[in-house]
DNA sequence: CTTTCTGCAAAGTGTTTGCAAAAAC
DNA sequence: GTTTTTGCAAACACTTTGCAGAAAG
């Protein structure tokens, strides 16, 4: 007896696989996060997760999503990253590979990018000093063409 | 009538002049935190340059300390820099030009480079999307040859 | 039934702000 | 003297934690 998987995302089995493996249980407000997160587009704070999966479900609570936030970064899911203003965000993490970011300081606007002599030149760096890489983030801030054009 | 000024670091004059700009005063409070962030080494959090400038004045206070480094960051002589990781840290700004950080996960060493290919490749990025440049930190983060040996 | 999970409220961080007394000019 | 600055404590924004009851397996 299985119930029927149609148009169930990957990543819903995935956060099961995570949490079978540790003796952890699949809940509906795990669930109700990992969809809110999901609907969201990328680059969304804690807190606008939060109001999401309220929207879904007003009833649950803001240490559930701290929490299972933690658990979907854990399970490879979503990614934790900071900006350079402090500020902190989480991006799809399942099947988006790494790349940099291109933001606009006026309107807030992310544009993601991969250069891959600029990928390289980093291990240079990383081997010149022999240092073993772990993880790497580049950001552009500046005014997009919009926000120039508005005089902004 | 002038003081002395014979060993008096130009950041005390850059600093006075930019009060002066702006009516307002230089007093004993903020010459202890500029003192104590100068003689601090690079990368420093808010609460490292507290911590010494209440060693140089034990009567300083909290609120002055992260109210003065605001000063000198507007004044151009500390930068505020965001780590990867979410934390806050001041490095010097004066006569410090921009570089990028390769940061140990480990140890937290921090080394300073500029890679000339890299400093290029952006700058197109940035026509490519036209964006106007405004700042942009490249981190990369790893483990240094030190706690490589150690195995950390 | 045993263990994990939940929501709540309280506690923690790191930083900012309101205020009356003190210092600068 | 007038204005800015100070230290203190309270407020703040964001995140984590303790707990007793609820839910999962």
């Amino acid at each position: 007896m299985r119930k029927s998987s149609t148009r169930r995302a990957p990543e819903f089995e995935r956060l099961e696989l995570y949490l079978k493996e540790r003796g952890l249980k699949m809940t509906a407000p795990r669930e109700m996060v990992l969809r809110a997160f999901l609907g969201l587009e990328r680059h969304v704070s804690a807190e606008e997760i939060f109001a999401e999966a309220r929207r879904l479900d007003a009833s649950i609570g803001q240490a559930t999503v701290f929490r299972t936030i933690k658990l979907l970064a854990d399970a490879g899911l979503a990614r934790e990253a900071y900006r350079d203003d402090g500020t902190r965000q989480f991006e799809h993490a399942y099947r988006h590979e790494h790349h940099d970011h291109l933001v606009c300081v006026s309107c807030g606007v992310i544009v993601e990018f991969v250069d891959p002599a600029i990928e390289r030149a980093q291990e240079t760096i990383y081997r010149a000093h022999g240092f073993e890489s772990v993880q790497h983030h580049l950001e552009l801030r500046g005014t997009c063409p919009a926000c120039k054009k508005a005089g902004r």
